[in-house]
DNA sequence: CAATAAATTATCAAAAAACGAGAATTTGAT
DNA sequence: ATCAAATTCTCGTTTTTTGATAATTTATTG
């Protein structure tokens, strides 16, 4: 283990499931020598990347909450994209949830969402939250976007006979402008996504709705996937002013 | 330059003034060989921290966005304290903004914020953004709460006679439970902010309200006070059963 | 599609830093 | 003050980083 690596071998451990370590619990947890994860730690903390919690017991820090204000001030398509998003959910007036996703590795991870006010969606998307590459219509409206090679890279990674299931998908998503799928990420809710994506800022992002299955009828779909086009549109215009 | 130190002064170089650089712009900046920052650059785009932009230049990644999300999950202020200022705000109906803060580093960050709606107060905090230690409301009493040892290192390092000017000050919060100031970090505004603690968890942190001036009269600085101490109350409640 | 310029990666020997086992010290709770 | 646990320190050894340069890849433009 090396460079950045020692670091987020240590860093990764902190998890929803157990955000409380002590030096011993990550040494053995990731097998490197107390007296080198002391000597890790101590780094970390002094960059504000963990911080001490209940005796002898470390917690990720506050250096994260800094340097996701910084993204959320500087990255263009957070910084335009959220407004957009409130707007968004305030013209759909139907319990939704508003998702704007990006390419994070091999995953995809939202990077920006809003609530329908009220809505009790039991969504797997949230800021900040990594999602499969090639399930749901967010993940595969970003993937219908990239070039092929790195479409290709990608796939291969992730599953061998991905690209043979997906490219007609893709393909279709590519002519039709958007895509709409049903329980591929959670039971019971629809998914609807259009590509968000600015070649000079190299973003290749979607946009998305999440809606229940059970109070989507046709008109209320072909609504929604007109004010994600119009919403779409409009994210493109103001990034394509940064860029 | 070494360890952690290498990557964050490439990462603190991404600002709200300059948040796109190039890895020759870099290097300059740092004063490192153009190599080695490139290496750099590499490993941090590959866990996420730094991301392509527009050609050749980088911005920051979303592995920040990912480890703060993990920091609403799971830090314990944050967690017991988001909602809990949803409903300070509420309850106080009258435009002003919530803030929960804790120490960072020889600084302040706010960790938590809420803005009652559509105030439009133009107040310096903000989740994520630090501030001076020595300044404010807020500050103070993370200060007034800081075991003798810890606060007089700290101060020694901020400022030669900061600990002749602020002991008074801050003995009086302890004895008060309670501090306002006005006009010292943003002009025209209040800080009214009482202290929040919990030695199990090692939480030093404020909960504070920052009000316009012109609008606070008497009556109404007693209401906010008094909304503040019950609200730091829950919240210390609420640690407890965490701890 | 070739030509060109720019960006990026690879190479490699010298220099520096990390490693890790154990000792020494600090810290925190009685 | 005492004790146990946590943390830092020490130091010879091993491993990585460093940085100048060369080689390669990538993007652009005629």
């Amino acid at each position: 283990m090396s460079g950045l690596s020692r670091f987020l071998s240590v860093l990764r451990c902190f998890t929803e499931a157990k955000a409380n370590w002590t030096v011993p619990e990550l040494a053995e947890a990731i097998v490197v020598p107390a007296s080198t994860v002391y000597r890790t730690v101590r780094e970390l903390v002094a960059q504000g990347f963990l911080e001490p919690s209940t005796e002898a017991h470390y917690r990720l820090g506050s250096a994260f909450i800094e340097f996701d204000r910084m993204i959320r001030l500087t990255d263009p398509l957070v910084k335009v994209g959220s407004p957009l998003l409130r707007d968004l959910v305030a013209e759909v007036r139907h319990p939704c949830v508003a998702v704007l996703a990006r390419l994070y590795g091999d995953r995809v991870i939202c990077a920006a969402d809003e609530r329908y006010d009220g809505a009790e969606l039991p969504t797997s998307y949230e800021r900040g939250r990594p999602m499969p590459l090639t399930r749901g219509a967010t993940s595969k409206t970003i993937l219908s976007q990239l070039p092929g090679r790195r479409l290709k890279r990608l796939l291969a990674d992730a599953d061998a006979d991905a690209p043979a299931k997906l490219s007609g998908e893709l393909a279709a998503i590519r002519k039709r402008g958007h895509c709409i799928t049903r329980g591929e990420v959670d039971k019971g809710l629809v998914g609807i996504a259009v590509p968000v994506s600015n070649a000079e800022l190299a973003i290749s992002a979607s946009l998305s709705l999440v809606v229940s299955d059970a109070t989507l009828d046709e008109r209320l779909e072909r609504r929604l996937v007109l004010l994600l086009v119009s919403a779409a549109d409009l994210l493109s215009q103001a990034l394509r002013r940064l860029a």
